[in-house]
DNA sequence: ATACCACTTACAGATTTTGTAAGGTTTGTT
DNA sequence: AACAAACCTTACAAAATCTGTAAGTGGTAT
C-alpha cells in the first residue's frame, strides 16, 4: 500500500534498484511476473512506480498510458532508451519522469523523492480518466470545474469510481453507503442518485452515470 | 495570474525562452529587474516558473527554497551547470525539474507539460510552510493529516495564510470574513478562532495561531 | 397492454454550522 | 496587589444543510 514498486524485468538490475530504495529506507517491492502487471498495480496501489519500457510482452509505454488513466501514483519511466523522442513519448503519455540508464542512484533517489512529495498533496484523490474525488471532502475535479458533493452522494460516486469500469450491483452500493445488502428500501439509491447526477449535471457530467437495467449502475468513459 | 515566468538575466536567452513558450501557446512573461524577484513572483501567482540559478545578486537556489516555502505553482530549475551536485541541490531545495542549458526546446515544453498537468489537481491549494489548505473545501493537510474545517473557521485560516508571514488585523479579518470592517460583535471573532483553534488541535496544530496583543493574529512558522 | 424498473419532486426530521450571550482567564499598568 | 483592557471559552438557540420517506411520473421489455 505505501511501498514502491519496481517494473523491470532484467533480475539483476531489479535487484539492484530494490537494494538502493531499501538502503534508502522506502519499503519496495518487485514484481516477477509480468502476466497481469497492470491489475496487480491497481490491487497493491503503491506509493510510485519505477518503469522500465522494455518488457517481455508488454510495452510500458502502453501500459504507463493505462495505468494514468486509472491510477493517481507516480510513474517514474527508467530506460535505456535514451532519445529525445523516447522522452518525449514517456512524457506525453502521462509519465511523471524520465531516466535513462544507467543512472545514478541519488539522481534516482532524488527524483523520487521530489515526485512523492508532490504528489503527497494528492493523497486521498481518486482518479478515473479526468475525473477526480478527494474522498475526504467529496469534492469532484473536471477539467477547470469543481463541485462539492453532500456525504452520500460522494460515497456513491467513490463506489463507482473503486469498481470502475465494472458495473456495481445496487447491493454492492447497500453495502458500501448504507452498511446492508438487504435494500430495505430501494427507493433511497434512486432519489440520491438522482441528487448526485443534478450535482454533476453543474459541471456538465449529468450523464456520466449509466444504468444497466436489472444489473446495476456504472461510469461512462470520460 | 496564468502565466509562465521566466525569471533568467541573459536578455538573448529570456528572449529565446519566451518565444518558444509564446509559439506553444502559453502566456508568459519575463522578469527583467531582478531586485524584487521573489515578491513580484509572489504577487502574479504564475503557473510556472522557469528560473535560472545564476542570478545577479541573488543566488536562484535560494530563491527556490523561499519561494517554495511559501508558494504552490512549480519551479523548474534551467542552468548551465550541469553536475549531479547541482541537480541534487536544486532538487533538494523543492524544484519540480532540472534542465541543462542548452536545453531542447521540444524537451522543455514536455516537461512542463507535465508539470502544469501535475499541478492541474493542485489548484485552489493555499501553501505556507507545511500546511495546505483546500480553499474550495477548507481541508486542511498537515504532515500525514488533515481536518475539514467549517466555512466561517477556514475562511479565517484563509486569510491568515494569505497574509503570512504578516500579522493581520483584526479590522481585516472582519472585512474579508464577514464583508464589513466595523466589528459590531467582537465577541463573534474570539469565538471563532476559538473553535478554529479547537479544529487545528485535533491534527496537533492548536498553537500555529498567535494572538498579538492589541494588534492582531499571525500564524506561526511552522 | 401491462408489469416492472427507473426517475423525480416535495416534505419533514436530523445534523451541522453559525451567531448571541455570558462568564472566565490572561496581561500590562499603576 | 488592584484594576481594566484584551483575550478566551462554553452553552444555547436560530439558520442552513443534508438525509430519508412518501408518492407519483416516465420508460422499457415481454
Amino acid at each position: 500500500m505505501f511501498e514502491i514498486v519496481v517494473v523491470e524485468d532484467d533480475s539483476y538490475l531489479r535487484d539492484e534498484l530494490i537494494h538502493v530504495f531499501k538502503k534508502a529506507g522506502y519499503p519496495v517491492y518487485g514484481i516477477t511476473s509480468f502476466e497481469h502487471v497492470e491489475e496487480e498495480l491497481y490491487e497493491r496501489k503503491p506509493q510510485l512506480v519505477i518503469l522500465d519500457v522494455n518488457l517481455p510482452g508488454k510495452s510500458g509505454y502502453e501500459l504507463c498510458k493505462n495505468l494514468k488513466a486509472r491510477a493517481s501514483f507516480p510513474i517514474l519511466i527508467l530506460t535505456a532508451r535514451d532519445t529525445l523522442s523516447d522522452e518525449l513519448t514517456a512524457l506525453g503519455l502521462g509519465a511523471d519522469d524520465f531516466l535513462t540508464k544507467p543512472c545514478h542512484p541519488d539522481r534516482l533517489l532524488a527524483r523520487v523523492e521530489r515526485l512523492l512529495k508532490t504528489y503527497d498533496n494528492l493523497k486521498g484523490m481518486l482518479k478515473v480518466g479526468s475525473l477526480s474525488l478527494d474522498v475526504d471532502t467529496y469534492k469532484l475535479m473536471f477539467q477547470d470545474a469543481h463541485v462539492v458533493l453532500a456525504e452520500t452522494e460522494g460515497k456513491i460516486l467513490q463506489i463507482l469510481m473503486e469498481c470502475y469500469p465494472a458495473v456495481v450491483g445496487k447491493g454492492e452500493l447497500f453495502a458500501a453507503v448504507w452498511g446492508t445488502d438487504e435494500f430495505v428500501d430501494e427507493n433511497i439509491l434512486q432519489v440520491n442518485m438522482s441528487r448526485l447526477r443534478k450535482s454533476l449535471s453543474q459541471i456538465n457530467l449529468g450523464d456520466i452515470i449509466l444504468n444497466k437495467r436489472g444489473q446495476g449502475y456504472v461510469l461512462k468513459d470520460v
